[in-house]
DNA sequence: GCTTTAAATGACATCGATTGCGTAAAATAA
DNA sequence: TTATTTTACGCAATCGATGTCATTTAAAGC
C-alpha cells in the first residue's frame, strides 16, 4: 500500500510550467507574475497541494520538528511537562515527536539516535534510571545536535538545563515532616547515580543537620529501577521495617515511588500501621487516597515551556552558542492528611 | 546550528570509487568484490556512517515510522495501549511517533495531517472527543494511508478496528449494581455522538431492562468534553442531585469522569453521602482510593499490541486488503468497596 | 528600426541514497 | 589468437522542492 501526494511536478505537467515558477509562484515570489501565480494557487488548491516535508527536510536539512525522549509518560510529572512542551512549539511553528525509554538505557540509546539520524532539530531528553554513561548524548551534541535536558539532567554535557530545586523541595518536605514530630523519617529514592537522587538526599540531610536530628544512612533505600519494579519497594519498605527502629515517616522521592510504596504498605501491614507519607508527586489522584497524600509538587509544564524554549532558542541562533545556564524552578509543599 | 553527518559520498571521495559502488558495498551487493566490500565497511565504521533515513523516505517513500495520535496520554487507557503498541512496533523494525489531540479537534486535523504528510507508513488513532467531522481522515484513508482505529473508532470508515466489547463492559457493572441492591443507578458519560458512549449507555439500559428496572433518562448525562473539564462533571453531577429521585450509584464513562467525579463528590457533599462509584478505569491507582473504586478495566496493552498487528498487515500487504474486521476485547469488572 | 533593460519564466544542479543500464578489464572458452 | 562471458564498477536518473543562472519576450529608449 502507497501513499500517493500531489507534487510540484504535476501542478508544473499540467499547466505547462516549470517546476521552478510553480515553485516560486507557491512561495508568493516577486519574480511571478500575478496571474501566473492566481494559476498555480488555484490549481494547487483544487489537487490539495502539500509540499513533501521529506524533500524539504532533506533540502533545508530543517524538519521543524523536535524530538522529546522522556522515561514514561504515564508518569504524571512527564506528561505535564511534554504538555508544557507541545504548548511552546506549536506556538512556534514546530511539531513534536515523542518517545519512551521505559526506564531502559537500550531503549533510550535507540530512540535518541533514530530521532537525530531521523530529523529532529533537537532535542529534549530527561534520562532513563539506567543510564550512567552519556556517550550516546555527547557524540550527538559534539556533532551539533542541539540538546536541552530537563529534571535529570546530565551534569557532565554543557548546555541549558532545566530542573526543580529538588534540594529544596527534600529540604522543605523533611522540614514539615520534623515539625509535626516525626524522628525516624525513611527516605525511599531512586537510583544512587541519578543527579536529582543525589540532590534531593542533601536537601533531607540538611533539614535534619538544621533540626538537630542525627543522620541515620540505615533509613535511607535506593530503588535501582526508579520504582518501577514493584518488589524492590516492597524489599526496600521491608528491610526498613526489620530494623529495632522503625521509620514514623516515609519521604519517597519521585511519582512512581510514592504511588507504589502505598499498596505495598497496605499489603504488609494490614493493621492501621501509624506512618506518615509524604512524596514527589504530580499525581491528581493523590487527593482522594486513603489517608489523603501530602506531596512534593513540581512546575512540570511550566519546566515543560522553559526547556522548549531553550532548544528552540539554540536551534534558532545563527552562530553556536557558549554560554548555557540551568533554570531551576521551585516545587510546591502541598499538605494533607498524610502526615497529620 | 546544524548537525551533520558522514554521507556516502564522503566515503565514496576518500576510498576513490563511485556512490553506487560504496552504496553497493554498503548493501553487500553481490556485483562487489569482497577486497572493496571490505574497504568500504572499515572506512563507514571508522567515520561512524549512517544512512540518512530522510533520504531513504524520500526515495522509498516509505518511512518505517507509525504515527499514534491519542486523546491524551494521562489517560491510563491510553499510555497503556500505547505500550502494547510499541512493543509490537520494535520487535517488527517499525519507530513510532506520538502525539496528543487533546480531546480537540483541530489539533486532531494538525497532527493527522503532520503524520501523514511528514512520512508515516501508517496511523493507529482514537478520536477527540469533539471529532464529529471524519474527513480528515476519509481523505487520507481514500488516498492510501493504511489506518487502524482502535477505542474510539470511526464507524464510516471501513478498515480494521480494534475495541474493547463496551457494551459487556457497561452490562457487567449496571448489572452488578444491581444486584448490590442498589436502584437508581446514574451514568456519566462521555459525548453523545461517540461510538463508545452508544455502545456503552446500550450496556447500561440492557442490564436495566433484564432486571426490569425502569430506564430514567434524566439519571444520563453527557460531558461534551470527556470530563476534561470539571466543571462539567460538576454540573452533571449537581443537577443529578437536584431531583427528587436521588441517585444510589453512579455509574461513570471514562477514566477522565470517573478520576475528576470523586474529588467533586467530595467537595458537593462534605458529609459522608453514601452512593456507591463504578467505572471505567484503567488507572493503578485506583484502589488507594477512599473508598477503594470497584472499576471496568480494558485490557489496554493488548488492545495496543493488536491494533499495532493489523496496521503492519496493512502496511506490509502486497495487495490492496478489502475484507477487514473489527476485533473485540473483552473488559474485566474488579469490586472493591465502593460498590459495597 | 535597432539597442537597452526589465519582467517572466525555464534548465539544471542540489540534498543523500538507490538502482537499471552500460562498459572496461579480466577470465574463460573455442 | 580471437570470441565470449564474467567480474567489478561507474554513469545517470530518480524521489520533491529550492535556488542559481540562463534565456525568452516585451516594453522602453534613442
Amino acid at each position: 500500500m502507497k501513499f500517493e501526494s500531489a507534487t510540484i511536478k504535476d501542478i508544473a505537467l499540467k499547466l505547462n510550467l516549470s517546476k521552478s515558477t510553480v515553485s516560486r509562484a507557491l512561495r508568493d515570489s516577486y519574480e511571478i507574475s500575478e496571474q501566473t501565480k492566481k494559476l498555480v494557487l488555484e490549481y494547487a488548491k483544487k489537487i490539495n497541494y502539500r509540499p513533501n516535508p521529506i524533500a524539504l527536510s532533506l533540502k533545508e536539512r530543517r524538519s521543524h520538528t523536535i524530538g522529546i525522549v522522556v522515561p514514561e509518560f504515564s508518569n504524571n510529572f512527564f506528561s505535564q511537562a511534554i504538555n508544557g512542551m507541545e504548548s511552546i512549539a506549536y506556538s512556534s511553528g514546530y511539531n513534536v515527536i515523542i518517545t519512551q525509554s521505559h526506564e531502559s538505557y537500550d531503549r533510550e540509546v535507540i530512540n535518541v539516535e533514530h530521532m537525530a539520524y531521523r530529523s529532529v532539530d533537537g532535542l529534549l531528553i530527561s534520562v532513563s534510571v539506567e543510564t550512567e554513561n552519556y556517550d550516546h548524548l555527547k557524540k550527538l551534541h559534539e556533532r551539533g545536535l542541539p540538546i536541552v535536558f530537563f529534571d535529570r539532567i546530565v551534569e557532565e554535557i554543557d548546555t541549558y538545563k532545566v530542573v526543580c530545586d529538588n534540594f529544596k523541595g527534600a529540604y522543605d518536605a523533611t522540614t514539615h515532616l520534623i515539625k509535626k514530630g516525626f524522628k525516624n523519617i525513611a527516605h525511599i529514592t531512586s537510583a544512587e547515580q541519578m543527579f536529582i537522587t543525589q540532590k534531593r538526599l542533601e536537601g533531607y540531610r540538611k533539614a535534619l543537620e538544621d533540626n538537630k536530628i542525627p543522620f541515620q544512612p540505615q533509613l535511607i533505600k535506593y530503588c535501582v529501577h526508579g520504582g518501577k519494579i514493584t518488589s524492590e519497594v516492597e524489599d526496600a519498605i521491608t528491610s526498613l521495617f526489620k530494623k529495632k527502629i522503625k521509620p514514623d515517616a516515609i519521604l519517597s522521592a519521585g511519582d512512581r515511588i510514592t504511588t507504589v510504596m502505598l499498596p505495598v504498605m497496605k499489603k504488609l501491614f494490614s493493621t492501621n500501621h501509624k506512618v506518615a507519607y509524604m512524596g514527589f508527586s504530580n499525581s491528581d489522584l493523590t487527593d482522594l487516597f486513603c489517608p489523603s497524600l501530602s506531596v512534593i509538587r513540581q512546575p512540570a509544564f511550566e519546566i515543560g515551556q522553559a526547556a522548549m524554549e531553550q532548544l528552540i532558542k539554540i536551534i534558532e541562533s545563527k552562530r553556536p552558542i557558549k554560554e548555557f545556564n540551568t533554570q531551576i524552578f521551585e516545587s510546591s509543599i502541598i499538605i494533607k492528611e498524610s502526615t497529620n
